[in-house]
DNA sequence: CTAATCTGGTTTCTTTAAGCAACCTTATTC
DNA sequence: GAATAAGGTTGCTTAAAGAAACCAGATTAG
């Protein structure tokens, strides 16, 4: 596939998805989220591919995304647990799930009620906000002057968001 | 790759990532927000090969986060521009860059310093939030009894979140 | 104590998508 | 009228994804 890996991009965006942007990494971290610790279950709830998933946990653990934790008292049982950095992504995997459910919502399924443990309410959507807590939306908002946003090119379709 | 696509996924997640979760889309969209709304300025802004572009564009004008404006007064020029759908992915690309500046920060650059328009003022971090805008951690959220996680497996696992 | 099974992989092979470069068509500019 | 720009398309090469088989160490079953 000679996918181009941006490790060294100037845009923080692009390391970001350099470390959860594939297909799998990001459902890895979800399941990661609802429980699932183990290599087989990964594999059998995601219906990976072995190789595959070894790849993307390997590079998880690499990322620090999840950790390797050896359990089982012998050696040879681990578990996958998410780090801090892992648990992080709750923000985007939540949002990406609220967008899956506004704009594809399954016939078959209810959208996801996540609710908190404290009050049994569900939570709200996730949104960008100001400093107050008011929602902003990709029209409200701006890049100061000076900021870069990428790279090569003339900086004035740069200032402009939204 | 043979990659698999999701369409079917009982997992909105599964079916968000279907439309924007590859690598280049998720950019694409970015620069969308920045902006940026030609061929030839994604392309050069980018670094992604034409036939690429030409796909990753028509999917996203498929799946309705783009639209195709012809633009120039005799046609033959196009601009593509954000949906409403499109704007709607702007707190995942917010938390993404948020979380990339945040674990990943480029020695060189600043983090995104994305201001409210009204105010001037830096915006907040993405988080999820309760009833009242408390932010939750995936430790702090559950789902109630009922709900299905993904698909095939025995039930035990899914209730957990976090 | 040997055989089967579970876990967490690795290897091999095939398929498919990404990257690159060249080419093409329709304006518009010089 | 030739050169350039915009927006693609085509063809080739390379590399990653998927499937399935194999493997080794620990555990359990008989």
């Amino acid at each position: 596939m000679a996918r181009k890996r941006f490790d060294d991009s100037s845009c923080s965006v692009a390391r970001a998805l350099n470390e959860v942007g594939d297909w799998w990494s990001l459902l890895v971290v979800l399941h990661a989220m609802y429980g699932t610790r183990r290599f087989v279950d990964f594999q059998q709830e995601l219906g990976i591919a072995r190789n595959i998933l070894c790849d993307r946990l390997a590079r998880l653990v690499d990322n620090e995304v999840l950790k390797k934790v050896e359990v089982g008292e012998h050696g040879s049982r681990f578990e996958y647990r998410l780090t801090e950095k892992g648990r992080d992504l709750f923000p985007i995997v939540i949002a990406l799930r609220q967008w899956g459910d506004k704009w594809n919502p399954a016939p078959d399924q209810a959208p996801l009620d996540l609710r908190d443990r404290e009050t049994g309410q569900t939570i709200r959507q996730v949104e960008v906000q100001d400093v107050n807590g008011n929602p902003l939306t990709v029209r409200d908002v701006f890049v100061p002057e000076g900021e870069t946003v990428d790279k090569r090119k003339s900086a004035e379709s740069r200032k402009k968001v939204g």
